[in-house]
RNA sequence: GCAGGGGUAGCAAAGCCCGGUCAAAUGCGCAAGGCUUAGGACCUUGUGUCUUAGGACUUCGUGGGUUCAAAUCCCACCCUCUGCACCA
């Protein structure tokens, strides 16, 4: 069988009948969708892991008789894309480089791509291409772009609907910033594609000179034992006059939470205390902090004024010494810093190198176990770190400060008693409150470059809008449509209850890139993560509203025909509607809710969360419609959400760097579509990583092969199969089980053990069988198994169930397996006894093996099996019952099989208990022991390379082998060869 | 720091919820044999240690505990991965 050319022959056939593309029926509909791509660069074998996983769900789902919608467009929204084109326009070599080597773009193409359209254009191409060559069941007239038109439009009336929830909130953020390109940065615009972290620390306000030393700290808990300032002598320091800042602004009519308890955003708002101040900082931290806070310098300050000044406490007033340290890095947070030394090994270590520790003496602060009152200095001298200097000094902060902060208490009132974590908390918000410290952000991973070089800064936004995800009476909605989700992999559902208590404002605007425009400030675009939150709405109506747009103009599709559709609100002019608005919201209640949405795991804690919450305020407005019909808002909400791992390449991540990314395309050409659903989706469970590798792949080739061998020659039997043998029964015990199974399996996603179980378990079980038996009966198995394995590898199982012709054993005539039924096991096979025999057989086998193995024969002229009595077997099941020897003597002595060979029970009794853990199950009798050993008699023979095999019962053992017999216990057989 | 996941034989990975059938599935790797002109593919067997009769012993991150019995339950500790937002 061609691998590589299947997937044309059979697309074409389903094409052909048109069957992903359903229509409004009767019929149970099953809608579900996938994150949908984002065309920037060709899709890799780890996008293909969603796709198919929805895929296999969208097919079985059809096989289980249900009208199935699988749509796809493609999310163009946002930055990436233009800094994608900026940088090929720029000609940046690394970019030609990756699309060169992994992905075989040649570069006079890439350079063709410097407009974001073209370069949308191009990779949504090549992605559709690839998802087709998939076999994704997709209907693709529903495609859009998230920059079309009418898609606009929808979202727009999407945020009209949360503004007039009042949901959309307007402030200042804190964002990562590029000074040079003015604006903000993530991670595909910086070198390295480095992700910026943002962290919020406090800075102290000591007064001092003509103004107040902010110094950034970790450790606000540690303010009590502040014993001076450092400064660095030698950076350039300036005076600055800070200015108010803006004050918030909500947006909205409802305050859904008015009267409540205080906002939680409090911590992002200037308290009232803080007043404006004038602060010294270094040159550059004033260069860096002028982005996040206004201010204006007033003069340069030499480092030898400030070491002169004396600063006071913010606690208790009491003056303290400013003083030069080298460490003090002037780019790093204000170019100031406060000393505590008993607690910070850098201060006690830099106060040492001024032979100043007998001036100034070391606070105790917290007191924790195993030190005494200065654990920075103990600890150094503990370490032996020589100077502030020494790289020691970092790790002897690091352990300091974690050991503190867990088991280190407070000394002293207020916070007396608190651990170093809880303090922290406490003095924090207090000197805030207090206007004693400023909140301020840093970049935790500094420094980060952007693209262009320039260094980024934290940059406070103004004018920044909001999606409030932090209203509680949303949340509480939220956590109720959540609730009746059913979430896959279960386990994640507590990730998303976390999510949704964590979640505050999220900024939905950005200043720039590809999108919709924001509705209520028309310089403002809205953000990538807030327009895919109910775009699977729009697929249901997206043939039709594109129709009225060719038809009447892109200005016909407004808020009113949206508010109808999708809330069954009806226009106040009547008039307005057409026959289209009347489909439209057939097709939308037709198909909606969305019972299944897919996406990686990556997507739990943003757009698969942001999806419930959106759903949950946009349908809150839905409105019975023109048939009276009741729609509750809940019956709207999403269903089901599931998400998957990622997908590694040779068990490592995969990443341009390092040149290991499997474009999908090149994965199909080389492996063939099938073999590649078949190892992205089953090489690891749903929520773990999978792993793609050669060795797998050609792993399911083969298997595949061996199938298609045993397959022509079941098509090619002429004469029927008798009747069958028990090594046919076997076959079909086992694989009617597996049937069984699969229909579970499918439903929860469990697609690695139902893989095993498919191909390596029953391939494995055809060499037993085939083993076994010289002839093999195996029309009924293909006929299921091309049915079983049909929403995994849908071409394989087209072209099996062809090869198969017409169908006897299972299956009405179905022309094609796409639209055939699942396949219902045959419990009736199922037989458990068989099972046993067959691995009472194997155990046997094995057995004889390791004796031959030691006794050194490879070639023994006979073997003997003995079974054991029949009585041995009560005696088991007394064991297995009492689990006691007393007990089970108790219980023989009313059996008179049993009573009257007590000596016999005691002895077998004491064996057995001795594994009391072996003998829980069942166990076959004396009789089915017989049987299945005198069936397998020529197998047996054969195996042991012709030797004679003899089977015995044990009460018929000659009276040489009687020691021997007696041996024999139920499951396990006397074992005697003979050389 | 907060939240979540994980540590099992050479590697990957199941088992853990519901303790015994667990020296622990399965795949890869490795070794031997078969087939073959040869290689590949395929098939068989083996792959913790010891063992000339199917046995014994030691193993599932570390240390304790519960139990007749622990990879599995409880406690403590160590290590590790992921996410923490305006970024798709």
């Amino acid at each position: 069988m061609d691998f590589h050319s299947l997937h044309v022959k059979w697309q074409a056939r389903w094409n052909e009948a048109h069957i992903f593309e359903p229509h409004v029926s009767k019929g149970d509909k099953f809608y579900l969708t996938a994150a949908f791509p984002y065309p920037n660069s060709p899709q890799h074998i780890g996008h293909a892991r969603t796709y198919t996983t929805t895929d296999i769900y969208a097919r079985y789902m059809r096989m289980n008789g249900k009208n199935v919608l699988f749509p796809m467009a493609f999310h163009v929204t946002g930055t990436p894309i233009l800094a994608m084109a900026k940088r090929i326009q720029a000609g940046d070599p690394e970019l030609f480089g990756i699309f060169d080597k992994i992905y075989g773009i040649p570069p006079e193409t890439t350079r063709t791509l410097t407009e974001p359209k073209s370069l949308v254009l191009f990779f949504s191409k090549e992605i559709e291409a690839g998802m087709k060559e998939m076999g994704y069941s997709i209907d693709w007239r529903r495609k859009f772009y998230t920059f079309d038109a009418i898609f606009n439009k929808f979202i727009q009336w999407q945020f009209h609907k949360l503004h007039e929830a009042g949901l959309i909130a307007k402030g200042s953020h804190p964002v990562p910033w590029c000074p040079a390109d003015q604006q903000p940065v993530g991670g595909h615009d910086t070198q390295g594609d480095l992700d910026p972290q943002l962290e919020e620390v406090t800075a102290v306000l000591f007064q001092a000179g003509e103004g107040f030393i902010p110094t950034i700290t970790y450790r606000p808990e540690t303010l009590p034992g502040v014993t001076n300032l450092w400064v660095n002598p030698n950076a350039k320091y300036v005076l600055v006059q800070m200015k108010e800042a803006a004050e918030e602004e909500k947006m909205g009519k409802k305050e859904a939470n008015a009267g409540k308890k205080e906002k939680k955003a409090g911590k992002k708002e200037a308290p009232a205390a803080q007043k404006p101040k004038r602060i010294y900082l270094t040159r550059e931290a004033f260069e860096t902090l002028s982005h996040q806070f206004e201010m204006a310098k007033i003069k340069d300050v030499p480092a030898s004024e400030l070491l002169a000044l004396r600063a006071s406490h913010p606690a208790d007033g009491r003056a303290i010494p400013i003083l030069p340290a080298s460490f003090v890095d002037p780019a790093v947070g204000t170019g100031l810093v406060m000393s505590v030394p008993a607690h910070a090994p850098f201060d006690w270590l830099a106060l040492r190198d001024l032979h100043k520790l007998d001036e100034t003496k070391p606070i105790q602060v917290l007191d924790t176990p195993g030190f005494g009152p200065c654990p920075a200095g103990e600890l150094c001298q503990k370490m032996g770190v020589k100077n502030q200097d020494d790289p020691k000094a970092q790790e002897a902060t690091k352990l300091l400060y974690k050991t503190e902060a867990h088991s280190g208490r407070m000394k002293s009132a207020p916070y007396a008693g608190l651990n170093g974590i809880e303090a922290k908390e406490r003095i924090k918000a207090d000197l805030v409150r207090a206007g004693q410290a400023l909140s301020v952000h840093i970049l935790a991973n500094a420094p980060v470059h952007c693209r262009c070089g320039a260094l980024c800064v934290v940059k406070q936004v103004k004018n920044q809008w909001f999606i409030d995800y932090g209203n509680e009476a949303w949340k509480a909605k939220t956590r109720e449509a959540l609730a009746a989700m059913r979430i896959r992999p279960a386990g994640l559902r507590q990730d998303y209850e976390y999510t949704v208590g964590w979640l505050q404002r999220k900024a939905c605007t950005r200043a720039s890139g590809l999108g919709t425009q924001f509705p209520f400030d028309e310089t403002q675009m809205i953000e990538a993560l807030s327009d895919s939150t109910i775009y699977m709405a729009f697929y249901t109506i997206a043939p039709i509203v594109k129709k009225m747009a060719a038809d009447g103009g892109i200005e016909k599709i407004d808020d009113q025909f949206f508010d109808f559709v999708l809330l069954g609100k009806e226009p106040a002019d009547k008039k307005k509607k057409t026959p289209d608005w009347d489909e439209a919201r057939r097709e939308f209640l037709y198909w909606y809710p969305l019972d299944s949405r897919h996406s990686a795991h990556d997507l739990v804690h943003n757009h698969l969360t942001f999806m419930i919450f959106i759903h949950t305020a946009v349908f809150a407005q839905a409105q019975e419609g023109a048939d009276g019909k009741k729609r509750p808002a809940s019956s709207f909400w999403p269903r089901q959400a599931v998400s998957n791992g990622f997908v590694t390449m040779e068990g490592k991540k995969m990443s341009k760097s390092m040149g290991n990314i499997l474009p999908l395309r090149k994965a199909i050409a080389q492996y063939g579509t099938d073999v590649v659903r078949f190892v992205v989706t089953s090489s690891a469970e749903l929520e773990a990583d999978s792993d793609f590798n050669q060795a797998a792949a050609e792993g399911v080739i083969s298997r595949l092969n061996v199938l298609e061998n045993y397959l022509k020659k079941t098509i090619n039997e002429k004469t029927k199969a008798p009747s069958r043998s028990r090594i046919s029964r076997w076959f079909y015990s086992r694989f009617h089980s597996r049937v069984r199974d699969a229909r579970a399996q499918y439903d929860e996603f469990q697609l690695r053990p139902l893989a095993k179980a498919l191909l390596y378990d029953t391939v494995n079980d055809l060499q037993w069988y085939s083993r076994r038996s010289a002839r093999l009966d195996l029309r009924e198995f293909f006929e299921y198994w091309a049915l079983l394995a049909n929403p995994f590898m849908p071409h394989v199982a087209e072209e099996f169930w062809e090869m198969l012709g017409e169908k006897k054993a299972y299956a009405a005539a179905c022309p094609m397996a796409v639209s055939a039924g699942f396949p219902s096991a045959d419990t009736k096979q199922i037989d458990p006894s068989l099972e046993m025999g067959e691995q009472y057989l194997q155990s046997v086998i094995e057995d004889v093996r390791h004796i031959l193995s030691l006794i050194k024969n490879e070639k023994p002229a006979s073997i003997s099996l003995i079974v054991h009595s029949s009585w041995k077997k009560k005696a088991r099941a007394l064991v297995a019952a009492h689990k006691n020897i007393k007990a089970v003597m108790d219980a023989a002595k009313k059996d008179p099989e049993l009573s009257k060979r007590a000596q016999a029970v005691a002895q077998l009794a004491g064996k057995l208990i001795k594994n009391i853990g072996s003998i829980t199950g069942e166990a076959l009798d004396a009789q089915e022991e017989m049987d299945v050993l005198t069936d397998a008699r020529e197998f047996l023979s054969s195996e042991f390379l012709g030797a004679k095999i003899e089977v015995l019962r044990e009460e018929d053992a000659p009276p040489a082998l009687a020691a021997k017999a007696s041996n024999a216990l139920p499951g396990k057989p006397s074992i005697f060869v003979s050389p």
